[in-house]
DNA sequence: TCAATCATGTGAAATATTTAACAAGGGGAG
DNA sequence: CTCCCCTTGTTAAATATTTCACATGATTGA
């Protein structure tokens, strides 16, 4: 059970905890069963005061002295960020990015199953893609519940993402990652969560346009 | 011409330009030519002191007493950002992931023009994905300045990003986007941008499993 | 032309986050 | 058992970012 401290939690250092389990994991597989803050950190890049304030706010999870166990250090920031479970997903938008999604077996190994696919083109209606049957998004509400569906994705173009959200908040969902290029409006209970790789992009043509001024 | 201020510009203000571009764009589609910081922080959901605090690192690109005429200000951010123009990309690694950028177009719409495909794979290399002939890594460093890439996209298994990282330093490539779910240490002149969208879903994950605490 | 209005750009105040510094505590050697 | 070493967890200081508040300048109408 984490020793959750409830104090505000920088949206930062979730960010950075997903960086520690992939960090962390790497390090699994190379054998290393114990690691300080300070070397983590290097591996990180970040500050060693960074990781344990970080750490610190979900409980005390280190030995003084010796520093994390690997295994025991995942498990915690896994139990901290409510992935030591399976997510059921709903995703909306069989198009090129959806279809991406779909085949990528990723999600499954890192805990969100994608239960069920969603459509409103009548060809694609009623076709299977990856053992999944596409449904009209009509049918999210009555589904939803039924296959206890939490998380939404929305992989729809920009002008459909809003009328894909108000499917899901209709369908009671609990939250939504939308990679449509479009803001969306949902009550404020629910959050919502962009995905644009472009962004990322945009900030390495930034750097390095930057650097040559 | 943008009128830069040698200020340190926060990486967050990078982040919510890209949001800007992408509002700014759908308000023009919907036929909006002025904007004030009001209004379009609204659309955005952020403050709109932050919005003109964002702007004023580059420029004065607002007109007192009207507001932001749409497609101006759009011009004058992606300047900014120094994406008004064509960026060519080298992606090494075809894949799944690299497989789905490859046929993922909207990659040319927004700029950057993936001009090569690398693979290590034996099977796969003299093969052609979307018209691509797929190479060996070891001709990067002849490639590059051949055809002028510029940014390296790695789309590799985590234990060989280091490795296509290290072709595409010593290629000269001056910037770098992983989506291999693994740290990569490269020289500190090139910049470096890690794209995981898990990282959203465990943001979801968290923020839901928060609520219900 | 002048006043009234409006929204920008900006310096100063309020918050938030990161880093540094150290006290507290576990582990191992003698 | 005690002392010493090592690294955590945490408080306090330093930085950074965001928000507020308003002076500045452009436009419009009388």
């Amino acid at each position: 059970m984490s020793q959750m401290k409830s104090e505000h939690i920088p949206k930062a250092t979730i960010g950075r905890l997903a960086v520690y389990i992939q960090v962390l994991e790497n390090l699994l597989r190379d054998g290393n069963d114990v690691i300080s803050s300070e070397k983590l950190a290097r591996a990180c890049s970040v500050n060693s005061s960074q990781i344990r304030k970080d750490l610190a706010y979900f409980g005390e999870f280190g030995v003084r002295g010796v520093g994390y166990y690997v295994q025991e250090l995942i498990t915690s920031i896994k139990q901290s960020l409510g992935i030591d479970r399976i997510w059921k997903c709903a995703l909306i938008g069989v198009g090129n990015m959806g279809a991406a999604l779909l085949r990528h077996h990723d999600f499954e190994k890192r805990g969100f199953h994608i239960a069920a696919a969603f459509d409103c083109d009548p060809d694609k209606i009623g076709r299977e893609f990856e053992s999944l049957e596409i449904v009209c998004p009509t049918h999210l509400k009555e589904q939803a519940p039924e296959m206890g569906l939490e998380i939404g994705i929305i992989t729809t173009p920009p002008d459909r993402a809003q009328r894909a959200a108000n499917h899901l908040v209709d369908a009671n969902i609990r939250g939504i990652i939308n990679f449509a290029p479009a803001r969306i409006n949902v009550p404020a209970h629910i959050p919502v969560e962009y995905v644009d790789f472009f962004d990322h992009l945009y900030a390495i043509a930034f750097q390095i346009t930057l650097g040559n001024d």
